[in-house]
DNA sequence: CGTTCATATGAACATATGTTCATGGGTAAG
DNA sequence: CTTACCCATGAACATATGTTCATATGAACG
């Protein structure tokens, strides 16, 4: 991969990538994302986020966690883009960012429930 | 870890969860997943090995990794069951483990791709 | 046999990470 | 203005984690 590509054309099963550095830089995006997801605790708050738009302290209650610990894992969630906000009055209601993170946890569970 | 009970196959999936302990267990397990997932070298790894199957050779010389590096994180790949081996003479061969693994992925890289 | 190659594994080390605690900012009500 | 509430953030601490180094196992081969 690194050297001698011999000129040969692999099949690729993902999609465009242009050169070797976007390719890079994608993988690097991705274990970043994979390792924002490895979390149980960011985990449980996406899961409780697939049933409806939430604020920090429905949140922290519903998942028995402090304020502090729900408002950091959720700055770390927003910053991957994995989840979105909205501000109304002096409540910040969170909520799944795109359709692929749900796909990802569908494929996840699915992963996981034939091992 | 929970280890795998077969004989229960389901397929609606986020409402399959009989009571809240198996739910708890299955957020553990996926969140322990996407931790293993999210390594930039593990990553690398299962992409090469989107390829084709690899030994441990193989994998070392094209990442530019020590064969030690390599076989670390292939057991704790292993351990996830995100990739299988075969052992041929004094190689061993890896490959994904199934095809959910795959379908993570190119969710993962559309969603990186759209940030 | 001994040697070499491919792989696995344990120990050690440096770094990264999640939680708690304390604090501050901002908003709505009293 | 004062209070109460919700959220955000920095510091500190304990724990987890990936890599390197050394070593062990096992297979092919002279």
């Amino acid at each position: 991969m690194s050297s001698g590509d011999k000129g040969s054309r692999k099949k690729d099963t993902f999609k465009e990538v242009r050169n070797r550095e976007d390719f890079e830089a994608v993988l690097y995006d991705l274990a970043e994302t994979f390792r924002v997801l490895g979390d149980q605790t960011r985990v449980r708050i996406l899961m409780a986020l697939t049933q409806s738009e939430m604020c920090v302290r429905d949140l922290a209650e519903g998942l028995d966690l402090t304020d502090s610990a729900v408002s950091h894992q959720l700055r770390i969630l927003r910053n991957s883009r994995l989840v979105k906000f909205r501000k109304e009055g002096k409540n910040a209601f969170y909520s799944i960012s795109d359709e692929h993170v749900t796909s990802i946890f569908r494929e996840g569970i699915e992963h996981v429930e034939n091992m």
